[in-house]
DNA sequence: AAATATCTTTAGATATATCTAAAAATATTT
DNA sequence: AAATATTTTTAGATATATCTAAAGATATTT
């Protein structure tokens, strides 16, 4: 069975889990420190208990790695994070800039009916509200397509994940349209003439966006 | 301002609350230290830091009661308590039995917004699954008269408002009986050797309930 | 009011989770 | 490969939250 962590340890594993992500390489203990907002001492301390519980594999002064049974504990965390982010936006009316401090509380609640009833009661999304993708019950992760904003069909919708970030100008207009990462965006028609979508950003009204934006705007798609 | 309380501190300040709220009188560090599961020694540590932060009144071996300010967090506390245990039986579909533990757990999630829109979603509801009142956002609970069915005369009628939120195996007994929250009960007669008494729940079969039990329901009566 | 019983506190331990400062190991530069 | 820099660990402190055992205070009984 898979050892009981304490709150904090879950913390680490996440965040051991997320740097290995990103890097694929074996975890520092100084990067750790820095995403913990600790100190290395207080870091090499807590890789030994994670290691004695046998969640990473650690070899001092050589880094770490997180192991099988580490992996599943940490995406269920990530899974839980991701499934009360999209209650308090889709239920609770939670902007998504809003949710990320409560979420990191409510990650930690332990109850596995809850979390199966919680999935249930939100229709089993596979995404939250910043486009990340919501790991399974056996933690799995199905990444979502991105696609360009222009090549959705109409009647669909997706989460913006990726905006051009070299042209202020462009992202001044956006901002003004109300579209940023993690808008949630409707696509009802597409002008054949001249490649315009007709969208609607979140709540906001239906809009016009000319086809030369949308080609550059990516959407995570289901 | 309020202090900021520890989720240790939260739950024995909860329990002082509930103790004083029972017996009227000063609390005992020794009812504490059961209420808590815990040892007399922790708990005398734990008042002196309760009182260092002004939110009960304390004199050494002479009991201790909630201050102003420890009252208003407790009743914070109870609210998202109950809030959440509306949620979990409204919206996910547990048993009433099922949501005690889990809502420990989430009743010390910090977040005022949190607390606010879950109220607003469920739709301000002033009474938990159990028929306890919620406190509202200034602590004011608006308590409807009640009695133990115990002390009902035979042949008077009361709707459940009522039953310990505690014993997983009495609710499950009680759920088995029908007897529920809302429940209407005739009481028809009283055995006076034991205490039992004859009772009828809603249209179902007349049935005799222990004197034990029904000392702890609760009925509403007209 | 003395003896006894009960309740409460204090003192001293243990375990967690952190820190700083110093030592040790590893990596980089010259 | 020696010197230097960086990273990591260890050792020793501090604060919380608990415990047991012993001492002290209060309450009850005779």
């Amino acid at each position: 069975m898979n050892p009981e962590l304490s709150l904090t340890e879950e913390n680490y594993l996440k965040a051991i889990y997320h740097l290995s992500e990103d890097s694929g390489l074996d975890v520092s203990t100084n990067s750790i420190a820095d995403e913990m907002a600790t100190k290395p001492a207080s870091v090499s301390d807590m890789l030994r208990r994670l290691s004695k519980k046998g969640v990473v594999h650690y070899q001092k002064y050589r880094g770490v790695s997180i192991t099988d049974s580490g992996r599943k504990i940490a995406l269920q965390v990530i899974r839980k994070h991701r499934l009360w982010e999209v209650f308090l936006v889709e239920k609770l009316g939670f902007n998504w800039d809003e949710v990320h401090d409560v979420a990191e509380q409510l990650e930690h609640i332990k109850s596995s009916l809850l979390t199966q009833r919680l999935d249930k009661f939100l229709g089993h999304p596979t995404m939250d509200p910043h486009g990340d993708p919501i790991p399974d019950e056996n933690g799995e992760i199905k990444e979502a397509p991105q696609l360009p904003l222009a090549d959705l069909q109409p009647e669909t919708q997706g989460i913006v994940v990726k905006v051009p970030d070299s042209d202020p100008s462009l992202l001044r207009h956006l901002d003004k349209l109300n579209m940023r990462l993690g808008s949630k965006i409707m696509i009802h028609d597409k002008v054949e003439f001249d490649n315009s979508v007709l969208i609607q950003i979140d709540e906001h009204e239906k809009i016009y966006l000319s086809g030369e934006i949308a080609k550059t705007i990516m959407l995570a798609v289901k």
